[in-house]
DNA sequence: CTTAGGG
DNA sequence: CCCTAAG
């Protein structure tokens, strides 16, 4: 049902009326001069970015049309699109990203298997993290040669309207890590909280493939909000494409930082909403333990922003911490944040007693933690109590564990703030 | 809603 | 990562 069957609702306002007598010819027309007035306004520096806004299709469904980003973006090119910088504080690279995912989603919906070929190609960023440059140098020149041709699937080849797609190689390049010092200046934590921003760019594409069909018991319930928040959060980066629905438990308007108007059409959220139906459908099929297969593996980079953000607000101000150093990881919620941290601790607890496994389990599987972290992570342990030790590691240290034990339970040294 | 704790 | 209970 298009916006030209409105013909027969006889009391529709009248603000639509004039539709009926638009011609599908003339809003093309409207359309194609916009679209090329626009390229225009974009190429002169002096416009302002309100017309960008309309352009993208956000001010479509003023013109009768329900164009979703997705339609939109098939036959598009969108390549001489400028880094119109701190709008929406997306760069062309968030848009060609975002697209890139968008139009792989739908080549491969009802794939699954794709994620898996994914995961066991280590094309997670992960693996790299801790690579010195001239390893991920060689890891990548090993992908170019790729004999399943899965480059390919991020490349231009798949985005037929989009050239001047960054290839996968750069997008591996700047999974390497800044290699660091281990220590805390305000300013490292200044740099991490604005590199923020190019979060999602760093997640393995198996990531975005595969979130789409999820279950939950209180999926119903929470369906709306978690669609506005989702809608919320991937404002952040683009306006237009949000390519994960997957459900939370709950709505995360505390978390996201709302700036600008709501500019998302009912299509979009009646879309997600279908969505969700269909993974209803599905849910008979794949109810079993494929929870897993939807974590999101935690980036060195994560973590270390984790560390900066317990050493600043403390253990348990995790909803601080994910405000602060989290902000645009539209994932991660406080719970993540915190499971992370007593995953972190219980490394850092196994590593400090067995350095020889630890150190061998370090070499064989790639993604364990850097040391210089768990380090820090030892350091935070001592210097802010978790009741996690409780079970298995009470007064093995006799220096200061009874300090820490008489304090270990439920009194907080939460709110010791260094600023 | 936020946190702690267990699964 | 998910779920639940408690404040």
């Amino acid at each position: 049902m298009g916006p030209f069957g409105i013909d027969t609702t006889p009391d529709f306002p009248d603000t639509f009326a004039g539709f009926k007598s638009v011609s599908v010819e003339n809003v093309c027309h409207s359309v194609e001069d916009k679209m090329s007035d626009m390229k225009h306004f974009l190429m002169d520096p002096n416009h302002d970015n309100t017309a960008v806004d309309s352009f993208l299709g956000l001010g479509m469904e003023n013109m009768g049309l329900s164009s979703t980003m997705e339609e939109f973006s098939h036959g598009f090119d969108f390549s001489f699109l400028p880094d119109f910088g701190g709008l929406n504080s997306c760069s062309t690279k968030d848009v060609e990203a975002g697209l890139k995912f968008e139009i792989l989603d739908g080549f491969l919906d009802g794939v699954d298997e794709v994620e898996d070929i994914y995961a066991s190609h280590d094309l997670s960023s992960i693996g790299n993290h801790f690579l010195p440059e001239t390893e991920v140098k060689k890891k990548v020149s090993e992908l170019d040669g790729d004999p399943y041709g899965l480059m390919n699937l991020s490349s231009e080849s798949f985005s037929p309207g989009i050239s001047g797609s960054i290839r996968l190689s750069e997008w591996l390049k700047e999974t390497v890590p800044h290699a660091e010092s281990q220590n805390v200046s305000s300013e490292k934590v200044k740099d991490s909280l604005d590199s923020n921003e190019s979060e999602d760019d760093k997640k393995p594409l198996s990531t975005f493939i595969g979130s789409w069909v999820k279950q939950g018991k209180n999926r119903k319930k929470n369906l709306l909000n978690t669609a506005c928040s989702r809608l919320d959060s991937s404002r952040e980066r683009m306006s237009c494409v949000s390519y994960d629905f997957r459900p939370r438990k709950g709505p995360m308007k505390k978390y996201i930082h709302i700036s600008s108007e709501n500019t998302f059409s009912d299509d979009q959220l009646a879309s997600s909403e279908s969505e969700d139906d269909i993974s209803v459908v599905t849910k008979t099929s794949r109810t079993r333990s494929d929870r897993r297969k939807h974590q999101r593996l935690w980036t060195v980079d994560e973590v270390m922003k984790l560390v900066d953000g317990i050493s600043h607000f403390g253990v348990g101000k995790w909803t601080d911490i994910k405000n602060h150093f989290f902000h645009s990881a539209a994932h991660r919620t406080p719970v993540d944040i915190r499971d992370k941290w007593r995953n972190l601790l219980k490394a850092s607890y196994n590593d400090k007693h067995n350095y020889r496994e630890a150190e061998e389990k370090r070499k064989s599987v790639a993604r364990s933690i850097p040391k210089e972290i768990l380090h820090r992570v030892r350091e935070l342990a001592s210097l802010h109590p978790y009741p996690f030790s409780k079970s298995s590691c009470f007064v093995h240290d006799s220096s200061r564990s009874r300090s820490d034990s008489s304090r270990s339970r439920s009194t907080s040294r939460k709110k010791k703030k260094r600023s």
